[in-house]
DNA sequence: GTCTATACTCGGATAGAC
DNA sequence: GTCTATCCGAGTATAGAC
């Protein structure tokens, strides 16, 4: 709640991604918006002139940007399999604050959001995800085919893991998720 | 969208259903849930006096009822480990459409709806979930600690494959996590 | 029990001063 | 670039006829 006089650009967009994270597109209602950034609304139309949508975009852009590079790109480093996939799982920890906060791809899949502007970006960073648990789990040893279906099972439980930690009200699924995560890739 | 002349108790809570599971809570104005359903506002709040909420409480009570039914109970049932899962990932099937169609749970697990009246069905539905899963494990052959982990596990793929599938557009992956459940619960 | 019509609030968006 | 003030439409909810 405390806010400095003025904040940049990154504290903007975080911001403003809390918001959505936290109750969804629909009711993040610029009184709301409003209220976490410090800005008015007539300030926000300044730097989003196309309004929510454009926050919403921007909002997930910059996530998606985050998530490449704490996450995606560990995943395709070179080196050890084992420590790219622990550095990877304690960046998720950070970027979900330890299972507190809900998933942008989750909250923005909603297809009737405007015709569902956002689901090419959902779908990309999926796939961009997958690719990365599946590189790892051939860089690990696994056959191509095997690769592919541990990274899915791996993005599957992520989002899950997150879901039912929210539901239970409870951190210890997603905890677990991370635990467990090299295995999942590197092999039973 | 055509629609008989009277509709009965089940088939208004069904419409229902299906808007809040498609778009969202608040993204279900009441002008879309009197589309979907045939009736005006008015005949709305003359069934649900208290209104979008009263709705989306009687919905989720409904669905989870279903769900208890078709899901739980057979998990939960005598006989054969196997063919109770089997009638589980079937009935699973159908609740979920062949994964088109979200979760209630996650749907309506925004912490933001009018304080969050919803959490507590919720995390009673997830708990009897795993449960459900834990018992069954058992069931299978597995020691009770190992049975919680794997009951949790599958929740989480369930949730997670319905949101990936989503994301992908793209029900592959929803379909893979029912014919892997059984494998998933009894045992590797 | 369903309708039409309407009241009222809130959310999205703009104008214009500073 | 940020503000106050305002407009307009959408959304929730109610009144009252049939």
């Amino acid at each position: 709640m405390a806010r400095p006089k003025s904040i940049g650009e990154d504290e903007l967009l975080s911001r403003l991604e809390n918001v959505f994270r936290e109750v969804g597109y629909e009711a993040a209602s610029l009184a709301v918006l409003s209220k976490a950034t410090g800005l008015q609304k007539a300030s926000l139309y300044h730097r989003f002139p196309r309004g929510k949508a454009q926050m919403a975009q921007e909002v997930l852009s910059a996530a998606l940007d985050c998530f490449t590079q704490q996450v995606i790109a560990p995943l395709n480093a070179a080196g050890d399999p084992e420590k790219r996939l622990a550095l990877a799982a304690s960046n998720l920890d950070q970027y979900y604050f330890g299972g507190r906060k809900a998933c942008l791809l989750n909250i923005f899949a909603s297809p009737d959001i405007d015709g569902g502007p956002f689901q090419p970006s959902i779908r990309a960073a999926f796939e961009a995800l997958l690719k990365a648990f599946a590189k790892i789990a051939r860089d690990g040893g696994a056959p191509a085919s095997e690769a592919r279906q541990r990274a899915e099972r791996a993005v599957a439980l992520l989002q899950g893991s997150l879901v039912l930690s929210r539901g239970l009200q409870n951190h210890a699924p997603f905890k677990r998720f991370l635990k467990e995560l090299p295995s999942e890739i590197l092999g039973k």
